[in-house]
RNA sequence: UGACCGAUGGUGUAACGGUAGCACAUCUGGUUUUGGUCCAGACAGCCAAGGUUCGAAUCCUUGUCGGUCAGCCA
């Protein structure tokens, strides 16, 4: 909704990327009243963040540019596709906050259309049914470095070529018998222009055609004429597909009618991400070698995985503003992906006090039996969360990491002798440490100041450290899951002779349960956020139930006292 | 030994022939009832060599390095 031709007015206006100056170009010289992209993924797996660019992109320009934007499936191989993987496309577009412009597409749609776009390739001489094998065809193609050799069935006339196509079609044949090329160029120094297959046969059900095809065409002969069909302006990929822009061009020269739009292929770097991997097929890899649980894994850069791990819609369109759009390569530090659910959760979510390493406190002076409900800002960015009550008695918890018999006074914690807050709380003194027989600490005994009711001392005296707590009789145990990067290597996959499993990292899960949780956080719903403060954002899990209440850790605070202590 | 594309701080990304800027990361301070947030500051860059020009990150040439392409995958 940003109209980018306004801002281009004012004082400061955003900078554009090639992508945007091509269509502000476009515009501007009347070549387009109206853009519209398209995301087109294949139904063959889940999508990941590299995807969630390319789609915040597309349909990022169709909102700034008052354009529009389709939802195409790539569907033209039935082997490798299925419903499920539409189904959890569907769902992760429809996430992201994004709607596509009437129906979704489906370039099987097209296949009659398509079919007849070959015919009149054929009958204008520009294809040819090829009865070579694959290994024979591979071999005739040369080399990039070396032209190929025209197949012995190149010449075949009109005829032959339109009796061969439609029994190709009709089903006489078999599998792999004979293909349908288009014929280009067999010393073209650009291998995809050495007389391209158009159409295979293959003998598959597909998920939306049925049994209705026993051909099916390839990428090529299909993306830019469904981009034609769709009126696409700009037909926006990655830049592994530069080399086929010739092609795409070439399929559109020869059934391109004036007057109408023709679609302008144009490439971008990309995304990758540091300490993972992206591609479709080693993220399967992870999923079926049980490395992870699933597609949905919270430690998958799968737009699933990360909704689960608790990355909201808004943090990811932030990210992919600040990765921006170019044409080279680039591995972006996951820290960036990070600081954006941070700088998104830090304003949005709900702080809750949850002890994940219990240790107990036991407030000597504090009267047994008696509980008292103390006020807690609900996020000291947001007023309008208002405050909720958070339970005090005698006995809590606090972190053990929260505690020394004796530290350094860079240790602004809980220290024996001296005098810290509890948030919200009371200022407590520890004066007394119990051990097991193994010298183990199991208890602490502290005295509180009553008169620091809310953590101010009406003396004005300072404490340098404010503890979360628990407390114990009101606490609930719940489970947490901490989740680590998957990978110790900053590109994995990048090893020419390591495999990249060998990188995996041996802790990117850590299971924590009995933790103590303050009664606010007994609401949670699935997907629920929170902060629990000075630890991490966690989000409630969808394997929990009323029993077993299941945290992942989204990503952890800041942490300086951390680096400065290492 | 081909074609196409690319090269700006540690990582990303701006500049459209006229002061190399922004973000993340890192490091200092300040504020703080989260060692969070916030605020202030520091660090750090045009692949190389020629050429054009009053002036080049930007235009040209050459080189270097990197990516993509030899599926009946997309």
């Amino acid at each position: 909704m940003t109209d980018k031709n306004q801002n281009d007015s004012s004082e400061n206006k955003k900078s554009l990327n090639f992508i945007e100056q091509i269509i502000e170009e476009d515009l501007k010289l009347g070549k387009h009243t109206e853009i519209i992209t398209r995301f087109p993924p294949e139904p063959n797996g889940y999508l990941h963040i590299g995807h969630a660019k390319s789609i915040i992109l597309n349909f990022g320009l169709g909102n700034s540019y008052n354009g529009k934007t389709n939802l195409r499936f790539d569907d033209t191989n039935p082997e490798k596709e299925d419903v499920e993987y539409v189904d959890s496309i569907l769902e992760d577009v429809k996430w992201l906050g994004f709607n596509w412009d009437g129906e979704v597409h489906y370039a099987s749609d097209y296949f009659d259309q398509l079919y007849e776009w070959a015919i009149k390739l054929i009958k204008d001489g520009f294809a040819y049914v090829d009865d070579q094998t694959g290994e024979e065809i591979s071999a005739s193609r040369g080399t990039p470095t070396r032209p190929g050799n025209k197949s012995p069935y190149r010449n075949r006339s009109v005829e032959d070529n339109l009796e061969l196509f439609y029994r190709m079609k009709n089903g006489d044949l078999k599998d792999g018998e004979k293909v349908l090329r288009a014929k280009i160029d067999m010393s073209s120094p650009n291998m995809h222009m050495r007389d391209p297959v158009m159409y295979r046969i293959k003998h598959a059900h597909h998920h939306r055609t049925g049994d209705k095809w026993c051909i099916y065409p390839m990428y090529d002969f299909t993306h830019g004429q469904s981009d034609y069909i769709e009126s696409i302006t700009h037909s926006i990929c990655t830049l592994e597909f530069e080399n086929h822009r010739p092609l795409y061009d070439w399929f559109l020269d020869h059934i391109y009618e004036k007057g109408r739009i023709r679609p302008r292929q144009i490439e971008f770097a990309r995304l990758n991400l540091s300490y993972t991997v992206m591609s479709k097929r080693k993220l399967a890899e992870l999923v079926e070698g049980n490395y992870v649980i699933g597609w949905d894994d919270p430690r998958m850069p799968t737009i699933s995985g990360l909704r689960r791990r608790g990355y909201t819609p808004e943090s990811l369109k932030v990210f992919t503003e600040k990765v921006g759009i170019a044409k080279r390569e680039n591995i972006i530090d996951v820290g960036l992906l990070e600081f954006s659910i941070r700088e998104h959760l830090n304003k949005a979510a709900q702080r809750v006090m949850v002890v994940l390493d219990p240790l107990k406190v036991t407030i000597t002076n504090y009267p047994e039996g008696q509980n008292e409900l103390l006020p807690a800002v609900n996020n000291p960015e947001d007023e309008t969360m208002g405050k909720r009550e958070v339970p005090f008695s005698r006995t809590i918890y606090i972190e053990k990491e929260d505690f020394k018999e004796e530290a350094n006074r860079k240790f602004f914690r809980l220290k024996l002798g001296s005098e810290v807050r509890l948030r919200y709380a009371y200022f407590i003194t520890c004066n007394e440490v119990i051990k097991d027989k193994d010298g183990n600490i199991t208890e602490l005994l502290c005295t509180y100041d009553p008169l620091s009711k809310g953590g101010k001392s009406p003396d004005g005296r300072k404490v340098k450290g404010t503890l979360h707590w628990v407390s114990a009789k009101h606490a609930s145990d719940i489970e947490v899951r901490q989740y680590d990067r998957l990978f110790n290597d900053e590109a994995p996959d990048s090893h020419k002779d390591k495999n990249f499993k060998e990188f995996i990292n041996p802790d990117s899960l850590t299971i924590i349960e009995n933790c103590k949780a303050e009664p606010f956080l007994l609401k949670a719903k699935a997907g629920d956020k929170y902060q629990f403060e000075r630890k991490a954002y966690f989000t409630l899990d969808k394997d929990s139930n009323k029993e077993k209440l299941i945290f992942n850790r989204t990503v952890t605070l800041r942490d300086s006292w951390k680096k400065q202590s290492k």
